[in-house]
DNA sequence: CAGTTGATTCGCT
DNA sequence: GCGAATCAACTGG
């Protein structure tokens, strides 16, 4: 059962984005995934909620302090991988986006299995359907990214990692946007700004946590 | 169905 | 040492 998975070949994907696509800015490349699929490790994922991160300025954004042996490859050139690791045992997958050495990046937090569908019932066994790409280290668990793919080039014509657009485009009317959504600086300006996008209507995308606070005080 | 809490490693100060 | 771009399990209704 080493049978490749071409999403092309089931008419599920468009033409195969470049690099000018994702070097445009981070705030039009985010919603324009919307759709679009990500195909890796024998799994395609149709994208249904992103979020954007504006780099050296954004408060909410790795990059922020500048850049670290981890955050490195946020300042080269977009179109690569950025995989982090957080909470103790959760990796999440961005695309680096935006002008050369900007550090912006589109987190990808939500899809929907659109092809590999076996592989990913093996990947995620045990975990209702619904879940395997609901939230984005549930999304990178099931696309098989972790730390290892930080860096992977998106825009190699035959390399591992495919971002392809959508054959027919989400309607502007049915992309929404709202606050982040667990942003330690949320409090500042970056949270008045709608920096995550989402298709309506898409069961991948269930109403998350609105930004609460951790931890509540028994006093008052 | 909705809300709460514990888990658990890495990166940076 | 502390906090984190989260998830899964468990609770009560």
């Amino acid at each position: 059962m080493a049978r490749e998975h071409d999403p092309t070949a089931q008419g599920l994907t468009g033409p195969r984005l470049g690099r000018d696509f994702f070097a445009e800015d981070v705030l039009d490349v985010a919603p324009a995934l919307l759709g679009c699929t990500v195909t890796h490790a024998g799994v395609t994922v149709r994208l249904t909620e992103v979020e954007a991160y504006a780099g050296l300025a954004d408060p909410g954004s790795h990059a922020f302090r500048g850049p670290t042996p981890r955050t490195e490859v946020m300042f080269g050139p977009a179109g690569h991988l950025y995989v982090y690791f957080t909470y103790g045992m959760h990796w999440c997958a961005n695309v680096v986006c935006g002008s050369d050495g900007e550090a912006s990046a589109v987190l990808l937090r939500a899809g929907e299995v659109v092809g590999g569908e076996d592989l990913a019932a093996q990947r995620r066994a045990g975990i209702p359907r619904r879940d395997w790409t609901r939230g984005p280290a549930r999304l990178a668990t099931t696309l098989a990214l972790r730390g290892d793919q930080s860096g992977l080039d998106a825009c190699m014509p035959q390399g591992p990692l495919a971002f392809h657009a959508p054959v027919e485009r989400v309607p502007a009317r049915r992309i929404r946007t709202g606050p982040r959504v667990g942003v330690a600086g949320a409090g500042g300006d970056a949270a008045a700004y709608p920096w995550r996008f989402w298709v309506d209507g898409e069961p991948s995308v269930s109403v998350y946590r609105p930004a609460k606070p951790r931890a509540r005080r028994s006093d008052t």
